[in-house]
DNA sequence: CCTAAGTGATACAGTTCGGTATATTTATAG
DNA sequence: CTATAAATATACCGAACTGTATCACTTAGG
C-alpha cells in the first residue's frame, strides 16, 4: 500500500486554520480549498468533521509534546533551574520563529472551550494532551532532583498555561516573565525543603 | 420613555447561553427561544450578533468584576493573606453554587479563543476585561499592604488564568489549589522583600 | 379615541454549513 | 497494457445561519 500522504495533508490544513481561527469558524470547504484538497479524499480518510478535529488534536498534542521534551532535555540552565526552559520556550514559540508555527495561543485550550462539554470527545481529547504535558513536566522536574515532583509539576502547570493564556488575550510575552519570576522563586523553595 | 427591559432580557439570554456553549455554537434563533423573544426585539437593540457578543461580554464584565472585589474585600483573612481569598473565590465559583451561575471557565478567554485575531472588538473587549480584573487585585495588593503592587497583581494573575483554565478542561477544582498554594508562598516572599 | 412605539409570531432571502453522490481523471501494481 | 484503487471536480441535499420584512396585537400618552 502506498503511503497516503494525502491524509496528512489534510491534517495540515485543518491544524493551520484551526489553530488561526477556532473549530467553529472553519469550515471544511475551506479546510480543503486552502490545501488544494477534494471534498472526497477528505471523507475518504475521516467520517466527519469531528474525526478531523480529532487527528488535528492528536497531531498537534504530538507536536508540541515533542517540542517542549526537547527544550526541557537540551537546556543549558544549571540542573536546578532546568525547568525553567519551559518559559523560555515558551517565549521564544510566542516570538513566532519556532516549528510551532505562529502563536495563537494553545489549542487545547481554545478546542476545551470551543467543546466545553465534558463527556464531548474533543473535551477529552483536549484534557488529555494537558494531562500528557503534565507527565512531561513532571518527568523534567524528577530528572533535575526534586522530591515530590507531581505538586512542584502541578504549580509549573498553572504558570505555564496561565501566562499562555494571557499572552494570547494580550498579544505579549509579557505574562511569561511574571510566570518565570514566580516559577524561579518556587524552584528555590522546594530547593530548601 | 419606559425603561426597555426586553434588552436586558435579550443580554441576560445570550450571556447563559455564550457561556455554557459558545459564541460561535449558539445561534441567534435559540438566544430568541429560549428567553420567548422575538427577532425584531434582538435587531432593533442591537446592531448584529457581533454587537450582541459586546453587551454580553460588557455586562458579565461587570458582574465578574463586582463579585470578585466583593470576595476580596470581605475577606475574613488577615491582611498579607488577603489576596489569597481570590482563589478562594475561585474554587466557591467551581463549585457552582453562586450568583455567577455553573462554572464554564472564563467567558474572555473563550471569547479570545473564538475570536483570536487581535484587531476583533471581541476580541480587544475581552483583553479589557482581564485589565479590568488586573486593576483590581492591584488594588486588592495595594489595600493589603504590599509594595510593587503592579508585579505582584501580574504573578497572582498568571496563577488565576492558569487555575481557571485547567480547572475548565479537567473540571476539577484541584488546579486552584496548586495556583493558592503558590501565590501563598510568594505573598509570604514579598513580605520579607 | 387616536396615534405611535414596542413586541410576538412568522415567513423569507441569501449564504454557508456538514455531508453525499457521481462521474472523470490520475497513479500504482501486476 | 490492464486492472484497481485513490484523488479530483462538481453538483447536490437538507439544515442552520444572520439578517430583513410583514402583520397583528398590546400598551401608553395626549
Amino acid at each position: 500500500m502506498p503511503r497516503p500522504s494525502r491524509r496528512d495533508d489534510v491534517v495540515d490544513s485543518a491544524v493551520k486554520l484551526f489553530a488561526e481561527e477556532g473549530f467553529h469558524a472553519v469550515g471544511i470547504d475551506r479546510i480543503l480549498s486552502e490545501g488544494g484538497l477534494a471534498k472526497m479524499t477528505l471523507y475518504r480518510h475521516f467520517d466527519s468533521k469531528q474525526a478531523l478535529i480529532l487527528a488535528s488534536l492528536d497531531a498537534r498534542n504530538r507536536q508540541i509534546l515533542a517540542w517542549f521534551g526537547r527544550k526541557l532535555a537540551e537546556s543549558n540552565l544549571p540542573p536546578p533551574d532546568r525547568p525553567l526552559a519551559l518559559f523560555d520556550a515558551l517565549e521564544e514559540w510566542i516570538g513566532g520563529e519556532t516549528e510551532l508555527g505562529p502563536f495563537n495561543g494553545c489549542m487545547f485550550v481554545r478546542a476545551a472551550g470551543e467543546f466545553p462539554d465534558l463527556a464531548d470527545p474533543i473535551h477529552k481529547a483536549a484534557a488529555e494532551a494537558k494531562e500528557n504535558l503534565r507527565a512531561t513536566i513532571v518527568s523534567a522536574v524528577e530528572l533535575a532532583g526534586y522530591l515530590e515532583a507531581e505538586d512542584l509539576a502541578g504549580e509549573l502547570m498553572v504558570l505555564k498555561e496561565g501566562a499562555t493564556v494571557l499572552a494570547q488575550i494580550h498579544g505579549s510575552a509579557e505574562p511569561v516573565q511574571h510566570a518565570r519570576r514566580t516559577a524561579r522563586a518556587r524552584l528555590r523553595a522546594w530547593l530548601r525543603a
